[in-house]
RNA sequence: UGGGGUGUCGCCAAGUUGGUAAGGCACAAGGUUUUGAUCCUUGCAUGCGGGGGUUCGAGUCCCUCCACCCCAGCCA
């Protein structure tokens, strides 16, 4: 994919962006950055924040840094640091830097300090629940606590004592002095350090008050001199407190706060909350489950990065709600590995056929394209053998005209080989068909039979080089488009179908494939190596993506 | 009953100063095809939440209704 074509369409950030440039805002510099809090794992709505700051960025030949916004060390640890370097970077960016909230802890504790010498900012003792109280409800506005009017010396003491280790967790908060009337309830005097004694995964012990987010993420911004801060829309609301906080202190640039609507995809859950609550109740394998939106779930599922990019430059920006349907994530993913996926054959669903006209020691070597379209991607042996498989549903007993594939009676070609009778069935004691006889016709190896039409193809795998593995299919985590929504609780709306495991038949060479090459198996869909081990050690492929299937729909009506 | 947002095709989403509704996905119908895949062609909003108004002309301006979402953490 070239650089130009992941160029982001018009959109109203791009739009800003431009109209800054035009106007000489910050001297035609534009700096990203993307602010994760390091409590778990990235999905693909921050892939979409993500795709947005460093892509944004590139098309304006700007900067992004990557900045972990770790005020909270009850919450947070560096392994999550680790995982959210490597999925960033899977996902195809690099940051210009890479910085953490918790850098800047000292300067943060200076401008406090100009704050409260500024009558901007006070010691409050108040108890978090009378916090609470005094602050009004949204349509009655909130009252002074009367800690307000402490003097600076007073304050200034308190803080530093905060520092000091003197009091308790919860004693006292740092708020800002807004204005308790305020109709916005973050201008309610917003507290803007609390007291915890808690080891930092990167600080130590070395502080026992930490910041909070409204105070902490605007200055961040601007130390770094973002130019234009992306976020969720979720903080609409705190743009003036963030704006507000700016204007109090001398910094380098006041960045611009531009919100843009998350990403909800259907049949999925997209919170961190519930996928964590998925994880620990053990609905799911684990963070990294092939059927989780987490992009250690999407990369093990085998989808690649570049199809992820497309999808969210495809999904677009805005400040709507939006609820996008997993076919257009289908559509990128197919889209992508049409082209680059090698073809090999899979019985997912074997039935062992007989040639019957074809000696058990006579063996024949057939080449195969690996690719329809691309010869580049070259070729390969495939052993034709008179005992071989073919997928189940790709027989029937009888069936009407619109049943392309192999009847009692009837023929049909083997993929890459030849044209096939079916002769006769076996059955099993349950009365199930357990062979099938058929024969083959000679002539028809790269030709047509003469007079004669064929209107069916069918892969299939030689038993002489069938390689044992399980196969994968998923379908959505929930059976409902809207599992937030509604009454029911989200868990009670799983579907029971999300996997389905196969054991079947591959061409033994795919044996050797490493995990996250992806190869489309004819007929069937798009499949992968699993990264992780079986106990009982029997390899595992996972589908990506079926191939489209307008059979299914025939079929169904 | 407060504040902040959003409403353009089934799902996303363009639509710079008003000039006569992009594109993608989905869907439908044809064609090609040793993958019922891919690919190709064609179709798919007299209308932009509703109603008024301004204007030669409005998705874009004004008025007015309506619907939906977010906000009362010492979370981010």
């Amino acid at each position: 994919m070239s650089f130009e074509s992941e160029r982001y369409p018009s959109n109203f950030i791009s739009n800003i962006i431009e109209s800054d440039l035009k106007a000489g805002k910050h001297g035609g510099r534009v700096a990203t950055r993307f602010p994760p809090e390091p409590n778990g794992f990235l999905h693909i709505g921050h892939a979409k924040a993500i795709c947005l700051n460093f892509g944004l960025a590139r098309d304006y030949q700007g900067t992004t840094n990557l900045r972990f916004d770790d005020t909270n060390p009850l919450k947070e640890n560096a392994e999550f640091m680790n995982t959210m370097r490597e999925d960033i970077s899977w996902l195809g960016f690099q940051w210009s830097q890479e910085t953490k909230a918790s850098d800047y802890f000292e300067q943060l504790f200076e401008f406090a300090l100009d704050l409260i010498g500024k009558d901007k900012a006070y010691v409050d003792s108040l108890s978090a629940e009378d916090i609470r109280t005094y602050r009004g409800t949204l349509t009655e506005p909130g009252v002074n606590s009367p800690y307000r009017d402490r003097s600076v010396e007073e304050n200034l003491q308190l803080f530093q004592d905060m520092r000091a280790g003197v009091f308790p967790d919860g004693a006292h908060v740092l708020r800002l002095k807004i204005d308790m009337a305020a109709a916005n309830i973050n201008m309610r005097d917003p507290a803007i350090y609390r007291i915890r004694h808690a080891e930092h995964h990167q600080t130590g012990n070395q502080w026992c008050i930490y910041p909070l987010y409204d105070y902490t993420h605007c200055i961040s911004d601007a130390l770094e001199g973002i130019t234009h801060s992306l976020c969720d829309i979720g903080f609409e609301d705190h743009r003036p407190l963030y704006d507000w906080v700016l204007d109090q202190l001398q910094l380098p640039v006041h960045p611009q706060q531009i919100e843009f609507s998350r990403l909800n995809l259907k049949y999925t859950v997209m919170s961190k909350r519930k996928m964590k609550q998925l994880v620990e109740q053990q609905l799911v394998e684990g963070w990294d489950d092939p059927r989780l939106p987490t992009l250690a779930g999407l990369r093990r599922r085998g989808y690649a990065p570049a199809a992820i990019r497309d999808f969210c430059r495809r999904i677009g920006v805005a400040k709507s709600e939006n609820n996008v349907e997993l076919a257009l994530l289908e559509s990128c993913l197919r889209e992508n590995l049409e082209g680059n996926a090698p073809r090999a054959m899979a019985v997912l669903d074997p039935l062992k056929v007989i040639i019957t006209n074809l000696p058990e020691d006579q063996a024949e070597t057939l080449r195969v394209a690996n690719h329809p379209k691309n010869a580049a991607m070259g070729e390969r042996s495939v052993p034709f053998t008179r005992e071989l498989y073919i997928e189940r549903a790709d027989f029937r007993l009888e069936a009407n005209r619109k049943y392309k594939r192999l009847v009692l009676g009837g023929e049909v070609r083997l993929r890459g080989g030849y044209v096939i009778r079916a002769d006769e069935v076996r059955m099993d004691d349950q009365g199930e068909i357990s062979e099938l006889h058929c024969s083959y016709d000679a002539q028809t190896l790269g030709v047509n039979p003469p007079g004669r039409k064929v209107r069916g193809v069918i892969h299939w795998v030689s038993s002489s080089n069938a390689g044992a593995v399980i196969f994968r299919r998923f379908e959505p985590l929930f059976s409902v488009a809207y599992p937030d929504s509604g009454d029911s609780k989200y868990t009670d709306l799983m579907n029971p179908d999300s996997l389905t495991e196969l054991s079947g038949f591959l061409e033994n060479w795919l044996l050797e494939t490493p995990a996250g090459s992806q190869y489309q198996f004819e007929r069937v869909g798009y499949f992968t190596r699993d990264s992780k081990e079986r106990a009982d050690k029997v390899p595992v492929f996972n589908e990506v993506v079926g191939l489209r299937d307008s059979w299914a729909k025939i079929n169904t009506e």
